[in-house]
DNA sequence: CTTGCATACCTGCCAGTTCGAGGTATAATA
DNA sequence: TATTATACCTCGAACTGGCAGGTATGCAAG
């Protein structure tokens, strides 16, 4: 049989912290590169690279949909969360949370607790 | 500026997980490969193909050392954990740890709480 | 005024990881 | 004797994420 694969293992963490950004206001890809930057507390810092292909993948998806903003006589792109996005948010942080729940019950039995 | 790269995002569980189970006891490829299916109650599951080359970097860099051992007739490759092995391990815990944390910090004001 | 910096968007290619599929061999079991 | 479990291994595909680069505007400093 097939083996059962990891759930791709730790990817989608740049998809699960947008959506969970988006789960509050709408943001903009520049605001988010920088949120992400802030609320980690510098800890994980995700490049434009990575922030806007992940933004244009989620709205082919239907995950979100976007708006054209002008601010202050700048073009910015407003990314809205649809309820298809919320499932996805939902689906995403399970799985994260149960690799991560998963990872720490091998490494709690170490001699050299982090203590998480 | 050269921007800061995450520590290679969330790869390296293989290793990480490999490390920390060679610190209680010398294992072989195969059990290792079960252990962490069993470890982690079936969340994770590394095949051969992730742990072997794993073990094999580890003892390149001495991070491990390997010795042939007959059991009952069959030919086992046990791997024993170094000093160097041991100071990676906690770097890399470390590295987990924080990162977890910080995504962690990020998903924590969710309206969908996991509740790791 | 023009140089530089912050804002704001975007893409493409490279490098590193993991995964699956395959291959070999032996022992035990059916 | 055939299949399953043990035990080792490697290759190439696929997917991520990362970086470097490219465009354009507004504002502030020189």
């Amino acid at each position: 049989m097939p083996r059962e694969p990891n759930p791709n293992f730790m990817a989608g963490v740049p998809e699960l912290m947008i959506l969970r950004l988006l789960q509050d206001r709408e943001m903009y890809g520049y605001e988010l590169v920088q949120a992400i930057k802030t609320e980690s507390a510098d800890v994980i810092s995700f490049g434009e690279g990575v922030v806007y292909p992940v933004l244009h993948g989620l709205e082919d998806d239907g995950a979100v949909t976007s708006r054209r903003k002008l601010v202050d006589g700048r073009s910015r792109v407003y990314y809205t969360l649809t309820a298809k996005g919320e499932r996805r948010y939902r689906q995403l942080a399970d799985t994260w949370s149960s690799l991560a729940q998963a990872i720490q019950s091998v490494l709690k039995g170490s001699r050299y607790a982090t203590g998480l």
